[in-house]
RNA sequence: GCGAUUGUAGCUCAGGUGGUUAGAGUGCCAGGUUGUGGCCCUGGAGGUCGUCGGUUCAAGUCCGAUCAGUCGCCCCA
């Protein structure tokens, strides 16, 4: 867990809230302009709803969540992912049937009871989209295109792998070739590879151990028995990610962790980012609504990693576009007459008002230092009061950076500071 | 859940073989006449040496345990 903080801190530079929203903002936009409304669901969700979306048998049901009872003897979960929650959201308030073409996004935190590392965290944030209600594979272009974009445009260089898990039935058949094909080996596996050939053979394909790697090499690839429907879909994704220009690269072994996977499934990789190095990944779920007791809607989306994307930018030395936090002008007074402190109070009011960022020290800093806080801060005006000033209903204003410095009627220079010129 | 590694001011780090009131740089605060900033000069505050226990006349330093961080495995975002 980490705080994101205000400043950026000498170890993690890349932690500010600043850096956050920039990344929000640049997401928010983008899915925008693609139709995608917002949904924010809740942190509890019932347990049973992951149990019964992720798979009993998976790492993140079986070791990873922040489960416990409540006082009315309920077991609640934090959510370890996004799709699920918002699918339950969606059967409850119906928007299935009144939207029949459903495109969502969301921002939200997720949590994961593993061990901490460099770009894994016990509670992490995902942006995401979810699409309802098409099983056409323009949609599955179109999710990964859009998560594809938001790396690329925010400079981030990355590789997109893509596989296809078929239906149930292809994956079934599958399995019993796989298995078929490793029983002879099996005793050569490793042990991680022997516990998964039991537990959840094709997980065996996503191996790092390279004597399994070698005996895993002439494999039957699950493609093959995809069926002609499946098939043609894998095939139609490929032709519309190349017609926009979108280079991929079909990875055999990209078998995800969640058992509501069907057909399209895909990770996104990034450098620099140590063993933590999906950026995000995501794929095709139409089974999953009605296993969640709604109706038959095809839907897939994607998840992207907050964290990740902060630290592969950092990586790059790339900082987002982010907005500007200081104020324009800084009001500076001379002397210790009640009646500048006074002036110098409505002018600065009277500037946010006209909205103007406007700020003034409280410290009873010197004259000097004043101007210290006010660089600090990074003003681009300074506005100073004296008693003359004061008398007169007049302040100067100062540009910082060219030491500029004209008289002003404390009532026209707001609109001075909005031309931005003396 | 497993393995490796680190833990001394806010931050980056010094502190041979144990030995007085634990240091530096940087940052912070103040002063250098509250009418002109960035630089500079001077001064100051700030540390139960991660925590607990042990060895010893004496522990930041040696030993054990524990906690936390980091990195890796697993898995994923």
């Amino acid at each position: 867990m980490y705080d994101v903080l205000p400043y950026p801190s000498a170890k993690e530079p890349w932690l500010t809230t600043a850096r956050w929203r920039a990344i929000e903002r640049h997401f928010r936009e983008m899915v925008m302009r693609a139709g995608y409304r917002e949904i924010r669901t809740p942190i509890l969700e019932p347990t049973e709803l992951f149990k019964r979306s992720i798979g009993e048998a998976t790492d993140i049901v079986s070791k990873e969540m922040f489960t416990f009872v409540d006082r009315g003897d309920r077991s609640l979960t934090m959510k370890p992912e996004g799709t699920a929650p918002a699918v339950r959201a969606c059967i409850e308030h119906n928007l299935f049937t009144e939207h029949p073409l459903l495109k969502l996004y969301y921002i939200g935190q997720n949590f994961r009871y593993e061990r901490g590392q460099k770009g894994r965290y016990r509670q992490h944030q995902q942006l995401g989209v979810e699409v309802f209600g098409a099983t056409d594979a323009a949609v599955d272009a179109e999710v990964l295109a859009l998560a594809m974009s938001f790396f690329t445009s925010l400079g981030v260089s990355c590789r997109l792998h893509i596989n296809s898990v078929g239906t149930t039935d292809c994956r079934t058949r599958y399995r019993e070739a796989l298995k078929a094909y490793v029983e002879p080996s099996l005793a050569n596996l490793s042990d991680e590879g022997q516990m998964r050939f039991k537990v959840n053979p094709l997980r065996m394909l996503d191996t790092k151990d390279q004597r399994d790697l070698a005996i895993l090499a002439g494999a039957p690839a699950l493609r093959e028995f995809l069926s002609e429907e499946s098939s043609l879909h894998f095939q139609q994704l490929q032709d519309y990610l190349t017609a926009i220009a979108i280079p991929f690269r079909i990875d055999d072994g990209l078998v995800r962790g969640f058992d509501y996977y069907s057909g399209t499934v895909f990770e996104i990789k990034g450098e620099g980012l140590g063993a933590q190095d999906a950026l995000g990944g995501g794929g095709r779920y139409d089974g999953l609504v009605e296993e969640c007791g709604g109706a038959a809607v095809a839907g897939l989306g994607f998840g992207i990693g907050m964290e990740r994307c902060l630290l592969a930018l950092e990586a790059l030395g790339i900082a987002p576009n982010q907005e500007d936090e200081a104020p324009v002008a800084f009001i500076i007074t001379a002397g210790s007459q009640q009646e500048v402190k006074t002036a110098a109070v409505k002018l600065l009011y009277s500037l946010r008002t006209a909205g103007i960022a406007a700020d003034m020290d409280y410290q009873g800093k010197n004259f000097r230092r004043q101007f210290k806080r006010a660089d600090d801060v990074g003003t681009r005006f300074y506005i100073i009061i004296g008693e003359d000033e004061a008398a007169k209903g007049t302040v100067q204003l100062k540009d910082r950076s060219s030491g500029e410095q004209r008289e002003f009627d404390a009532e026209s220079v707001a609109e001075a500071l909005r031309t931005g010129r003396l």
